[in-house]
DNA sequence: GTGGCCTCTCTTTTT
DNA sequence: GAGAGGCCAC
């Protein structure tokens, strides 16, 4: 038991009134630094122990599992309690549970499945494909995009209006109701489904409605300006005149509108519930005065805003540094030049974060953290479960699991290639059509009827009886007995043994990882009903995977700003602060979208403790044009008084790639890129020498010179066409 | 079934 | 400029 003091020492005023704030709807307007996920685990802890709220009676959502993970154990923390029957998560993974356990009411099938965006696209296409609709004239991505925004706003195929729409429109409608239709038959439910199924189930069983109605006391919700209106009214239906609901979020910190995130709920949020208290975190504890006062000044410039001013009691601390480079290669350069001086200052390396607008900026970053040996980790790119060799290993344990999961049928049909061709899937298809199976029993059917070629039949039976004989053992065995046998039986690993060595090898070293995964999961399986092989498929599908934990080497980190958001970092660099780039071309010219981009800006400067870098280029090579680039608005929205304009002096820096450019001579040994010039840092091989790095170059053409450093730390001056990038 | 060549697009991303 | 995806030829 913890006393009532000790569960508000360290707070401030008004987090907590937040916190001790008595049983009512509330709403925090928290900012950027103002310690809310503090507010939102001590009022948890509040309500348990002061109130008397029993776990189950709380609702906590949230949007990443990461944040989900992070509340439940800071909770623990803080009570020594555990949080079992407390119901914390993401609304997909809250929305997945209650279908598991309604999944009569929601009308699906016990074993229904999740669908990611990936598995999602194919069947689009797929299903494109069934209703004659040629792919070249109609964008499967578009057509995607097309359904789960209207799911987003609990729109069926029927209640899309019809009349007034284009014919483009109706065939996307078309192809939104043989999507659904071929989901319900395979009993397949995407993201977007999870929760409008939820939805249904609440407004069509008012039984069960009221049930989850009476039993959550409290609801709260994290990142509230995030939620699209779907997940507003899910939330809704669960509200009563008798329970409480706690909304903490930030609305200058909404940069999410592209995926249907709709700002405007926190006014109706108000506006709806009517007795709402609204409380405003805005005192901030992360950064310097000046970096605060620069982000408020960026942010004023926005017009459609709830109005929230945060003032900082710390100190001025320093300048904001603005580096203008001649191009990206420049600015690369300056960037890992301040972070080797800030190492020597005693900062550590995962201290320093650099963030860009777009995943493309990266790389000559990259480059130059490589060229000065210096540990960097990415955010971002493809997560554990996404990728190609796990998605595969994971449709063999579906279709263990569930022989008549279609989706998984399609991706290891003939994945490793078994002999089993367009063809004669076609074939298999059309049997499924026809009898109205799935593909798996469709297969049988043609084995049984000896209907396909002889080739092509003893192919399929062996493929049969390889799958027959793993659903067999999977009583047999546990989960990573099952996962090992699995990929053993798959030939997945010979497979990627014959690819180009470093990406096969890599592959290979995912599927152990995999067996891990399924081990680990195993241990802590917390299904409730589910056998540990349908709960971890579901696991596989909801939680793409945390980036590897055990890469916990200090190490500079690089991310997208909108990955940057609900993280701080004692030094930040945001590069590329340019228009076109940021604010983004795209969003440039729409206010709406503009403003956004100007939230994205806030967030990423409010990532800063100590320092912030802005830097920009006057050149930057962008879709394989080096075009010059203007400084960004949000540049000049900061005031002067808090910038310091760095300018290197002692050294003489010269426009690298761009304004030299050397192009190789065709006789050059073959180029597997597209390079058309040197800079420093590329990496170029050598037939003698091997591998090396690129330090320094000198004329033009075929017989220009490169310095270049090779492994063994020698560098020689070569000439160009004896080089390979 | 695979490799080579062509065209297209190119913000952000969680579940 | 580069990756992805489609298409065609072997």
């Amino acid at each position: 038991m913890i006393d009532q003091a000790s569960l508000l020492t360290d707070l401030n005023a008004a987090q907590q009134q937040a916190v001790s704030a008595p049983l009512n709807n509330l709403l925090i307007l928290a900012g950027a630094g103002s310690g809310k996920t503090r507010v939102l685990v001590h009022r948890l802890a509040w309500l348990m122990e002061q109130e008397h709220v029993s776990p189950q009676q709380i609702l906590s959502v949230t949007f990443t599992n990461k944040a989900a993970k992070e509340m439940q154990s800071r909770v623990e923390q803080l009570l020594h309690i555990d949080t079992r029957g407390l119901w914390i998560g993401t609304f997909h993974s809250l929305a997945h549970r209650l279908l598991r356990l309604h999944y009569e009411e929601a009308k699906l099938p016990q074993s229904f499945q999740i669908l990611d965006s990936n598995d999602q696209q194919r069947l689009v296409k797929r299903v494109m494909k069934s209703i004659g609709l040629d792919d070249k004239q109609w964008s499967p991505r578009e057509a995607q995009q097309f359904i789960n925004r209207h799911k987003d706003k609990m729109k069926r195929p029927q209640n899309i209006s019809c009349e007034a729409s284009d014919f483009h429109t109706q065939t996307n409608i078309k192809i939104y109701q043989h999507y659904q239709q071929q989901c319900d038959a395979d009993g397949l439910v995407d993201f977007s489904e999870l929760l409008l199924r939820v939805y249904e189930l609440f407004r069509d069983h008012p039984t069960v409605r009221q049930h989850y109605q009476q039993r959550f006391h409290h609801i709260l919700i994290d990142e509230f300006q995030d939620t699209n209106r779907l997940q507003y009214a899910w939330l809704k239906q669960l509200k009563t005149p008798d329970n409480y609901m706690m909304a903490v979020g930030d609305d200058d910190q909404s940069i999410y509108g592209w995926r249907g995130a709709e700002i405007a709920n926190i006014q109706q949020f108000q506006q709806e519930l009517g007795d709402v208290h609204l409380i405003r975190l805005e005192q901030n504890y992360r950064s310097t005065q000046n970096i605060l006062e620069a982000a408020n000044a960026v942010i004023a410039q926005n017009t459609d805003r709830l109005g929230k001013s945060l003032w900082t009691d710390s100190s001025r601390g320093e300048p904001i540094a603005l580096f203008t480079a001649f191009n990206e290669q420049d600015e690369a350069q300056f960037v890992v030049k301040q972070i080797q001086g800030l190492l020597m200052q005693g900062y550590r390396r995962d201290e320093c974060a650099i963030l860009y607008r777009s995943n493309a900026q990266s790389r000559v970053l990259e480059e130059q953290l490589l060229y000065h040996d210096i540990p960097y980790r990415i955010y971002g790119g493809l997560r554990f479960f996404e990728r190609a060799e796990i998605k595969s290993a994971m449709a063999y344990l579906r279709l263990v699991h569930h022989p008549a999961d279609n989706e998984a049928f399609e991706r290891i049909i003939n994945f490793p290639t078994r002999g089993l061709g367009d063809k004669t899937v076609e074939h298999i298809r059309a049997t499924a059509r026809e009898l109205n199976t799935s593909l798996w029993a469709a297969s049988q059917h043609c084995i049984a009827h000896k209907s396909l070629p002889t080739r092509a039949l003893t192919a399929l039976q062996s493929f049969v009886a390889l799958m027959t004989h793993l659903q067999e053992q999977q009583t047999e065995l546990d989960l990573p007995e099952l996962t090992k046998l699995v990929i053993e039986h798959s030939r997945l690993i010979p497979h990627y043994e014959k690819e180009p060595r470093d990406q096969g090898q890599a592959r290979i070293e995912n599927l152990g990882e995999l067996i891990n995964a399924s081990k680990q999961f195993y241990v802590s399986d917390e299904a409730e009903g589910m056998s540990p092989l349908a709960a971890f498929i579901s696991h596989a599908a909801l939680e793409s995977g945390e980036l590897q934990a055990d890469q916990h080497q200090d190490s500079v980190q690089l991310m997208t700003l909108h990955s940057a958001k609900g993280l701080e970092f004692p030094i930040v660099f945001m590069v590329g602060m340019e228009e076109q780039l940021f604010p983004a071309k795209q969003s440039a010219y729409d206010p709406k979208r503009l403003e956004e981009e100007r939230r994205l800006c806030y967030v990423g400067i409010t990532r800063a403790q100590h320092k912030l870098y802005l830097t920009h280029a006057e050149y930057r090579r962008l879709y394989g044009e080096n075009a010059p680039h203007t400084a960004s608005r949000f540049l000049r929205e900061i005031p002067k008084e808090l910038v310091e304009e760095i300018r290197l002096r002692n050294e003489i820096r010269r426009p690298l790639s761009y304004q030299k450019p050397i192009k190789p001579h065709a006789n050059t040994p073959r180029l597997n890129t597209g390079h058309t010039s040197w800079h420093v840092g590329q990496m170029v091989t050598h037939a003698k020498f091997g591998e090396g790095m690129v330090l320094n170059y000198e004329g033009n053409g075929p017989q220009a010179r490169i310095q270049v450093r090779f492994g063994n730390g020698d560098s020689k001056w070569l000439v160009a066409s004896a080089l390979t990038v």
